[in-house]
DNA sequence: CATAGTATCTCGCTCGGCGAGATACTTGCT
DNA sequence: AGCAAGTATCTCGCCGAGCGAGATACTATG
């Protein structure tokens, strides 16, 4: 608990957090008839739109580590849910496009909004220079965890 | 993506962090034979040991948000694997209490092991100062998030 | 135009987790 | 003491997320 080494203390910290952060997603999720997967399928269909990047079936599957069929299943939750629209891509006709409803978007804020506007809160009592030095921290987490899943960094 | 409020690019990276962690532990889970939710249970079966909290299943399954039944079942798995082991309270005899075994423990530091040496070397990059600052930013983070959870504090 | 490759979906199954209720023990009331 | 109420854990039956295997529909390549 106690340790001297600082990075230990804060690894401890981003473990906790994140089981804190999992465990919110799960209460939203329940309280909103869905499972924690579709939230973060979810998430990562909000990523995408946010950066214009358009989404598969496919590749949501990849991001979520799910199988074909099981991507298959989420989708079906989410378009059945009003989430979630599919269409068919035009240049292949194989691919399958989805389109994220608004309806999602404003799901995603009531989960997301109250929890920033804590957060942006507890930065007040930060200066700029600092919050540079927490960001710059968190992306090189980031990328030893991304570096950690897949050793090809 | 490029918001100007920092609270939201932090809040972004906290998110985006969490998924990579939960996919990391998710992949983990798999390559040893168990399930995400195991995993979760070891850690926090191994932060009680490591706080001398004496575990049982009710608290446990607390912990994790899952029923008694559930939780039998996920003790039921990780006494199989030989990661826990079952002892009655002596003072209170309808309580079980949940040992931790050597085994698991030596888990966890596989698990864990690799990834704090990258964010030990990632650490590297900052001065005294600027780790505290982090560790005091991750702190109100977590305080934010478990606020947001059970709004009581 | 056949053959290989790719994106998605269907089918059958496993097993984690839930709700309801059983069991064993403790505690409080009288 | 003795009985009701409370609490910790476990059992049973069921639901449904996700997997493996294979079907289907389309594209790309020789």
């Amino acid at each position: 608990m106690v340790e001297g080494e600082p990075g230990l203390r804060v690894v401890h910290q981003l473990r906790a957090i994140t089981v804190e952060l999992d465990l919110l997603g799960a209460e939203f999720a329940q309280r909103n008839g869905l499972h924690p997967t579709d939230v973060r399928a979810l998430i990562c269909l909000l990523d995408a739109a946010r950066a214009d990047t358009l989404a598969t079936p496919g590749w949501l599957g990849r991001q979520l580590g799910l199988n074909s069929a099981g991507t298959t299943a989420l989708v079906d939750r989410l378009e059945r849910l009003g989430h979630v629209r599919r269409t068919r891509d035009s240049r292949d006709r194989r691919r399958v496009l989805l389109e994220v409803d608004d309806q999602a978007v404003a799901l995603g804020q009531s989960f997301f909004g109250p929890l920033i506007t804590e957060v942006v809160a507890a930065t007040r009592a930060f200066s700029g220079t600092e919050l540079a030095t927490v960001e710059r921290f968190l992306q090189n987490v980031r990328e030893a965890v991304a570096e950690q899943r897949d050793p090809s960094a």
